[in-house]
DNA sequence: AGAGCATTTTCACAATATGAAAAACGTAAC
DNA sequence: GTTACGTTTTTCATATTGTGAAAATGCTCT
C-alpha cells in the first residue's frame, strides 16, 4: 500500500490479530446495521423524500425504513419535516462529519497556505483528497472576483476530469492508477474531457514531467484548474492544491505564473505536514 | 412549536397519522442500531482510540463495538488507522454531513451576505443556528486580518456566551426560552461570562431593544462578537449572522458602526429565504 | 360523510445481534 | 530463539430483537 517496500522505518505497532483480508470484513458485517447505513446515505444523496417513496425506491419495506430513520432521528442524524411529511439529513450528521477534518492537521495547515495562494493568484483556492476513486473537496478560500468556480466542502467529483485528481493519479504507480480507476467509467463532461485510458495515461506522464496539472474545461466549459500534489512523510502523494476560475482569467499564458504559485503552496503544505518536498520517483 | 398560533395559513399537507409524541420515538426505536450509532458519535468525539479503549469508556462489549465498527467502515464512515491500530471518523461521514448544508438553501444564500458583510467590516462574519440548547456554526467568510477569531464550520457553542446565541434567544418566547436552556448550566468561560439566568434576562431585554446581541468577551478574553438573528416566513429566528474580532479591532465605539451592517445582512438575509425582515412579536 | 392515502402500530416468527471465552497473532522481554 | 503478554478476531450457544404483512389510525380531498 505504502509506495517504499524497503526501509520499513515506520512504527508498526500493530498488536494483536492483523487485518489481513479487506474480504472478511463482510463476515464480521452486522448486516440491519448496514442496511441502516444504506437508508442513512440514500437519504442523504435524495432529501426531501417521504417515507413512501424512500422505501419503494429503495426496495424495502416501508416499517423498517420507518424504524431506522426515527432511530436516527432520536440521535438529530436526520429529521422530519411535518409540514413537507419529508425526511432530511440531520445538524448532527453535519457536526459529526465535520470532525473529519479534524483528524489530519492537513485542513488546519492548509488554510492559510490556501488563503496565501489565493490572495497571489486572486483565484479561488481548493485543497481535496482522493476518496474511493473520486476526488474529495475538503477546503477553500474564494476569491474576491464576482465570477467563481464553487466546489463546496464535500463534493466529490471524478478524478479523471479534475485538476486535483490528475496530479494525484499522476503520482500513483500503474497498480494503484488500475486500482484506483477499477469500475469508474470515464464519463466525457464537455468536449474536452479525456475519455480513454491511453490519453489519460499520456496526459499523467505530462503532468509528472511539469509537476503539475490542467483541467483545461474537462468538467465544466469555461473554468480551468491548475493543480499540484501534497506528499506525506513517506513520500506518498495524500492530497491536492489547486487554484481555480474561468478560462477568461485562468488563460493559457496565465499558466507559467499560476502554477509556479500552486506548486510552491504544495510544497509548502507538504512541508507543514512532515512530508518529502521532493517526488520520491522518477 | 411555531410562534404563531392564530391565523395558521401555512399548508399543512400532512397525511396519514400524525406525530403528537416525542415520548412514543422510543417505541419505534432500534436498540442495536441506536447503539451502534452511540459508538459512531463517540468516535467523532474521541478519535484515535484502540477499539479495547472505546469499549471499555462505553462499557460495552469489545466484540460489538468491532462489529460495529467494521460494518461502519465497510461504508466508509469510520476508518482505521493500521500503522496506529486506532479508530477515525472516515471521509464519508464527512460528505453525508455536508450534504445537511444543501438541504436549506440558507447558506447558498448567505454566503455571498456574509462576504458583503466581512468586506464592509473587515471582520470574520459568521452564520450560525440553534441546535439543541447550542449554536452550531454553518458558514463563514474569514478576514483578511491576521488576529482572526475561528470557529471552524461543524462547532457547537454554548448559547449564552455566544452572540448569535444570545441573538436567538432574545427572540424566544418564554416557554421555548426555559426549554433551550433546559439543563445547560451557565459555565464561566471568563470573568465577563454571564452565569444566572436574571442577568441573561436582563441582556435579553436589552438586545431585544437593540436589534442586535454583544458577545463582549464572555467566551474568549480579547474576542467580542456582534450578532443579528434571521427571521424565516414565519417570522421565527431561525438562524443568526455575527461578525467577530479582536478587542482591538472590535472595540466599544466601532460597535454602531459594525452593528449596522451586521443588521443588515441579518435583515437581507431574511429577505433571501423569503422570511420577514420586521419582528413579529413586541 | 366517505373514499383514498401515507404513516404508525401490532403481532408472530425466525433471523441475527450479542457477550463470554477461546483462538490467533504481533510485540516486547528474556 | 523462545516465552509471556496484550489486543484483536472468531466461535458458538442463546434469546434478544429486528422484520414484514397487514391492520389501524388520521389526515386531506371530493
Amino acid at each position: 500500500m505504502k509506495s517504499q517496500n524497503n526501509d520499513d522505518s515506520s512504527p508498526r505497532r500493530a498488536r494483536g490479530r492483523p487485518r489481513d483480508w479487506e474480504d472478511k470484513t463482510a463476515q464480521n458485517t452486522i448486516k440491519s446495521l448496514d442496511r441502516a447505513m444504506e437508508v442513512f446515505e440514500f437519504l442523504s444523496e435524495a432529501q426531501g423524500k417521504a417515507l413512501t417513496v424512500i422505501s419503494a425506491e429503495m426496495g424495502q419495506s416501508p416499517a423498517t425504513v420507518y424504524r431506522v430513520l426515527v432511530t436516527l432521528e432520536g440521535r438529530g442524524l436526520v429529521e422530519f419535516d411535518p409540514v413537507e411529511q419529508v425526511w432530511h439529513i440531520g445538524p448532527q450528521a453535519f457536526v459529526i462529519g465535520a470532525r473529519f477534518l479534524r483528524r489530519t492537521s492537513l485542513v488546519d495547515c492548509a488554510r492559510p497556505l490556501l488563503r496565501k495562494l489565493m490572495e497571489e493568484t486572486g483565484e479561488t483556492a481548493n485543497l481535496g483528497i482522493e476518496k474511493e476513486g473520486s476526488v474529495l473537496f475538503l477546503s477553500q478560500v474564494e476569491t474576491y472576483a464576482n465570477i467563481r468556480a464553487f466546489f463546496p466542502p464535500g463534493t466529490l467529483s471524478p478524478m479523471h476530469a479534475s485538476g486535483i485528481g490528475k496530479a494525484l493519479l499522476a503520482e500513483m504507480d500503474d497498480a494503484r492508477l488500475t486500482r484506483t480507476l477499477q469500475g469508474k467509467p470515464f464519463e466525457a463532461f464537455t468536449e474536452f474531457t479525456i475519455t480513454d485510458l491511453a490519453a489519460l495515461r499520456d496526459n499523467l506522464a505530462e503532468v509528472r514531467r511539469a509537476g503539475f496539472a490542467i483541467d483545461g474545461e474537462e468538467k465544466n466549459l469555461g473554468m480551468r484548474c491548475i493543480a499540484a500534489p501534497v506528499f506525506d512523510v513517506n513520500g506518498e502523494a495524500v492530497a491536492g492544491i489547486s487554484v481555480s476560475g474561468p478560462t477568461s482569467r485562468v488563460g493559457t499564458n496565465d499558466i507559467e505564473r499560476l502554477s509556479g504559485s500552486v506548486m510552491e503552496a504544495a510544497q509548502a503544505l507538504s512541508l507543514a505536514i512532515g512530508g518529502q518536498v521532493t517526488r520520491p520517483r522518477t
